[in-house]
DNA sequence: GTGAAAGCGCTAACAT
DNA sequence: ATGTTAGCGCTTTCAC
């Protein structure tokens, strides 16, 4: 059923009915009954595809992103779904799984189908070395469709993002740390060539040398983003002559992991070991003791990123970076030395 | 850049483009070679909307859920997403948060926008008495466009569906409760109207009546589906005189709180109570004890979804009903009485 | 092997 | 207030 039959039905054109169905222009009360009356009849649903060729606007976003599976993105991808509903859109969501040459192919779709943004988080953008190419591409790609990214940046910051700022997160649970009397204090996961990563370590470094002391290089351990991640590394600091007393996370999975492992080997946290986290997951609640860590105010940089988006897709001018300010979340799991 | 544009750069008609995009029909391979080149030049992608109006196919799905931020979610979309690849369907992930209304805004939505297909999961299909205007407007819908559901359905059943027999994966879970000596066995969480926690307490009272046992009314305890549920009403069943010996949750979630509650009253899990999880998330394995659960095969159930959905896309004959076997997963958080 | 042209369902400029 | 009509960018039939 189209715009036509529904007009022949009614016994108008289909101008009338194109204006009825978007109020776009003034019609009689009589003819508009009418067509509403064949409408509801026929149940009649307009065709977005043709709508959207004629109009060049589609409502329509496309979120791409590492792995809807870790717990942080769908926290993230909530607020970006409330946000996208008040102005209209609908998103298509992209896994990438982790594979950089598959986000290069949710890009050439997502222009196919002529989306009006995206919204990029994690993957290439947070590696501290971009390749080239990747780069480029989505910096082409981010000039032909509003694009803003989450977390992460490319050379140059050429596109519009929102970040958290990760140090200053990193900062406060240093400091927080260090008032509880802890100074022998590791960090353990991310992979050493993510932003993530790096931006934490830097700032607890920059507030070690504050405070006049130093970082122990073996205590500065890298790995995934993994619960076992935490595992395994917490099993390598547990098995040091020199133990910490408290152990910074590079995200509150690791940190349960690092909780677990020290838990199965009779360590009792934090009475034995500070365990600090990052992210304020669910997950960080959900056990004994709860995690104390940084929220990053996941639903806040959702809401954020789509209007932001919103406002490009608009031409509105909006400033090339917004950052958000995460939480220290205080909870069970530090204890003064 | 349209395929006007590229056909008139490279000499030809726009039929012959058409024909080198699609692989339609034999071009001869200069022609090909100077087309190619064209829109190598220019990176010329095609309009996957006027592609889709003319050829009546979006290749795209519609996702329906009711919170992608319980962790069961994003585990099955995963599989969604697996198998969506292969058939070169995107998705849109609409998440109603709970919300009925919105399943029915979404249903109309991704009905205009000419998707091929939906997945729809929970919500109005997970309530034991669905009003009879949603279960007709949903039933209409799937007679308009190829829907398959996820662990739920609507009374007649005329709805194509993938479920997991949950009520097979309760049985397995007492079964192995009694084994180990369990009698006294409680059941927390789950909204009373949802058929989640229906099938499960209907299998635990039919193990429970074969081996000549009654289950004790007090110890069935409602609730939502939250990890404060499971803190809520452990802490309930703990202020009992006559206390249970076992716990079997609706969910991983519950249990997990439910863990975390008994450890905070100073009972170790599983040496003073037993607790069984469902689903088999990736908390069930985060915690200390990890938990003894149901597994879903969310990424097989995610999988089998979409192409039961593909096959009725193509007019093939599929069977009304997929079941899948869940899989008692036997960890930490149960012992012998 | 290639081209001309109709048409997918809609919007919007122009006419009445 | 309403109608006519020209596209939007593509696929596909029918000619050649």
């Amino acid at each position: 059923m189209t715009i036509y039959d529904v007009a022949h039905e009614a016994g108008v054109s289909v101008a009338t009915v194109s204006r009825v169905l978007n109020n776009t222009a003034p019609v009689s009360p009589k003819t508009k009954q009418k067509i509403m009356t064949v409408i509801e009849k026929y149940q009649f649903q307009r065709n977005a595809l043709a709508r959207s060729l004629k109009k060049k606007e589609t409502r329509t976003l496309g979120i791409i992103l590492p792995d809807i599976t870790n717990p942080f993105f769908p926290e993230v991808f909530s607020g970006i779904e409330l946000e996208a509903r008040e102005n209209d859109y609908t998103l298509f969501l992209c896994d990438t799984m982790g594979e950089y040459e598959r986000e290069t192919q949710y890009l050439y779709m997502l222009r196919e189908r002529q989306v009006d943004g995206i919204v990029f988080l994690g993957g290439r953008i947070n590696l501290s070395k971009v390749e080239q190419n990747l780069a480029e591409e989505l910096q082409t790609f981010a000039q032909r469709v509003p694009t803003v990214l989450v977390n992460g940046s490319i050379p140059g910051n050429p596109i519009h993002r929102v970040c958290v700022d990760e140090g200053a997160g990193t900062e406060q649970a240093v400091r927080h740390l260090l008032a509880l009397g802890h100074t022998d204090i590791a960090f353990i996961g991310g992979l050493e060539y993510m932003t993530t990563t790096m931006q934490k370590i830097r700032a607890f470094k920059k507030v070690f040398r504050e405070h006049g002391l130093t970082v122990r290089k073996e205590w500065i351990l890298y790995d995934d983003f993994s619960l076992n991640a935490g595992k395994r590394q917490m099993k390598k600091l547990l098995h040091m002559s020199h133990k910490p007393t408290a152990v910074l996370c590079v995200n509150d999975y690791t940190a349960v992991g690092a909780i677990q492992e020290a838990g199965r080997r009779g360590y009792s946290i934090p009475n034995d070991i500070s365990i600090i986290g990052f992210d304020d997951v669910p997950l960080a609640t959900a056990i004994l003791p709860e995690v104390t860590t940084v929220s990053q105010k996941t639903e806040l940089l959702g809401r954020t990123a789509i209007s932001i988006l919103h406002k490009l897709i608009q031409k509105e001018k909006v400033k090339k970076l917004t950052v958000i300010e995460p939480e220290l979340i205080i909870r069970e799991s530090t204890a003064q030395l």
